[in-house]
DNA sequence: TGGACTGGGTTCCCGAAAGGAACGCGGTTC
DNA sequence: GAACCGCGTTCCTTTCGGGAACCCAGTCCA
């Protein structure tokens, strides 16, 4: 499965979904922002099998996300750090938890709390245009075809009904 | 496996995993911004099996994430919509589309740009900070036990040898 | 100097899920 | 009344995930 071009266009978020689109990956993920990056504390943390662990943390070395670093040299040992690539993955993540506060969180409250460092304040994050500032949403964003675009889309081919 | 509470704690991005955390489930809610909504366009438009789709729509209706509606009644149709919680989605399908263009773009710039309909502006879409106003990246933000948290987490276990 | 320990994996087996394709079904159109 | 449409469901095969055991180089300690 090609999974960069499902959806008959060369899509960004299924070319992202490629790469960190399954539940584990994810969940790597969040520990590595966590400051996780060995491989016992990514296994003993997530109770993911140590099988699996280590096919992710291949792939997302191979993908450039995470960073094979040694940290001693005898014996020598390896831990897996965020590189410049992965951490810009932070607003996908802080995305997902701010939605998971919102409509998951059981009643109990947000179980994490975010603070901003420069300003001190908790907050939650949100997706802003860089331009005017404002906060995005779904209805206030069209989609444009861009230069990268290799084939024709569905959108349009059934004009919007509502 | 309970993945909601994954790594030992009750964590928000382990929750929102749980439910949009596969591929075809990110794509289905990538063509539903795209204003596709009925089982037929999904499939065709994605290619998944009409057997995972089904399964698909089905749990994102159960979550609430998107509703049946009909819109014909002879014979009975339905389409899938995404509902107010749906919606709130954006911002991670944003910021996976985001990275996507910057660093999966195969050379060949994004193949779909997001105008911001106040301003108008053709922009990329950044996480910011509610209260002051700025972007918010990996290193600027510290998480902090929320009134949610269940369990211990394995943060400041090992303190940040970096 | 050899036994236990540690970090970081790999192998094996089995059950669950995905892929692919065909089939079903109510209703409508020609 | 045959074809068609929208929306699934069933069946079968292949792949993937879960769980546990095993491996291995190097170090520590007696």
């Amino acid at each position: 499965m090609k999974w960069s071009e499902v959806g008959g266009l060369s899509c960004s978020v299924a070319r992202t979904a490629s790469v960190i689109g399954d539940r584990w990956t994810i969940l790597i993920l969040r520990n590595a922002f966590l400051r996780i990056r060995r491989f016992e504390d990514f296994q003993s943390n997530l109770g993911i099998t140590r099988h699996l662990l280590a096919g992710r943390l291949k792939r997302l070395v191979e993908e450039g996300i995470l960073a094979r670093v040694p940290y001693q040299d005898a014996p020598p040992r390896y831990e897996y750090r965020l590189t410049a690539k992965g951490k810009m993955l932070y607003p996908v993540l802080i995305a997902m938890a701010t939605w998971g506060d919102a409509f998951m969180d059981g009643g109990h409250g947000a179980p994490v709390l975010y603070q901003h460092k420069l300003c001190g304040k908790i907050v939650k994050p949100q997706m802003t245009c860089p331009d005017c500032g404002e906060a995005m949403h779904a209805h206030e964003v069209t989609a444009l075809p861009g230069p990268g675009l290799k084939l024709a889309d569905a959108v349009g081919r059934r004009k919007r009904s509502a």
